[in-house]
DNA sequence: TGGTGTTAGTGACTTTGTCACCAAAGCAGC
DNA sequence: GCTGCTTTGGTGACAAAGTCACTAACACCA
């Protein structure tokens, strides 16, 4: 599932996913803090789900340590990348996250099937920057791009110029 | 205590506050999931705080509803902020939000005493930027500036520049 | 085969960020 | 007083990113 906010001017960014196995925070949170946020959470794949009533969740949580420190752990794990993404999108340069996201994306396969819009929105940019950041990519050589998807040429430059962290979301 | 990120690249961003009464969720996030994060915390008045040992903390939040309830909300008030914040970096204008960091450090008292500099990192942003954009406030006969300290002359074009929340952080 | 929606490209312009300076104000020490 | 030093703020030139309005190419389907 893919949890993005759509923002008062209209525009969109995706905050985070959540993958199997994983407890939904936002939902938790609202639960627990009797308040309401607004954002979407798309499934870009088949879901199944657990849905807790809200005094279950709460006997868990009094009864199992190991349930309680899922939890804990699943708040804290959202916490830390947050910081990280507010790091990202004030003060990191646009080419180093397109980069950095197109090998996220990738993962290990050389074709992403993706449009520039899609990569807007997951970046929380415009359009026409994705378009003119991916020509720039095309011009030195390191991507190929087709209609809707982007072949991968030379994975190591663009591994160089994003971030390289493996350890990072 | 205000709790900034400085990020690798220099640039440093006012994450948010912790007023009296509230918990830090940082350190909670660090102790329960193992996993340690570098954010700096900078007290900004003298400071009277509670540590509470990981075994402790396990105890009192499997024991007492109550204490579980405000573990919880402190945890969501969080994210829910981050979401705001994320939205805000990520799409606001400058100007919409200084002038809504303006009214929200004025207290409403018309004199704020701060710099350019921590305004700027207050917003992530540079001190060029600040300036430029006090400057024009002041051009428009909004604000009057000193050295270190700020005038609120109109402060209802400020607020309605800003977002003008109440609600919100 | 023509219409329609999606995807991508382009140019002009504004806003924001960056860099390398300079100038004035405050302050400590003599 | 005067002399450096630090802090704070100002400036211009430029680069990067976002905005707006429009066009072109492609895919699909009735």
């Amino acid at each position: 599932v893919r949890v993005q906010q759509v923002s008062d001017t209209g525009h969109e960014i995706v905050l985070y996913r959540i993958e199997a196995g994983q407890s939904c925070v936002l939902t938790t949170a609202c639960l627990l803090a009797y308040e309401d946020y607004s954002a979407e959470g798309v499934a870009e794949t088949s879901v199944q789900a657990a849905a807790i009533p809200r005094d279950v969740f709460d006997d868990l949580v009094a009864q199992s340590k190991l349930f309680r420190d899922f939890v804990f752990a699943a708040f804290s794990k959202r916490i830390t990348d947050l910081f990280l993404m507010i790091d990202e999108v004030a003060f990191q340069r646009m080419d180093v996250r397109l980069a950095d996201k197109l090998i996220r994306l990738s993962n290990n396969q050389d074709i992403i099937a993706t449009t520039h819009q899609k990569l807007s929105v997951e970046l929380g940019t415009a359009r026409e920057v994705i378009s003119r950041q991916l020509q720039e990519f095309q011009r030195r050589g390191w991507i190929e791009q087709g209609r809707g998807n982007i072949n991968l040429l030379n994975r190591t430059k663009l591994e160089q110029l994003g971030g390289h962290n493996t350890k990072g979301r």
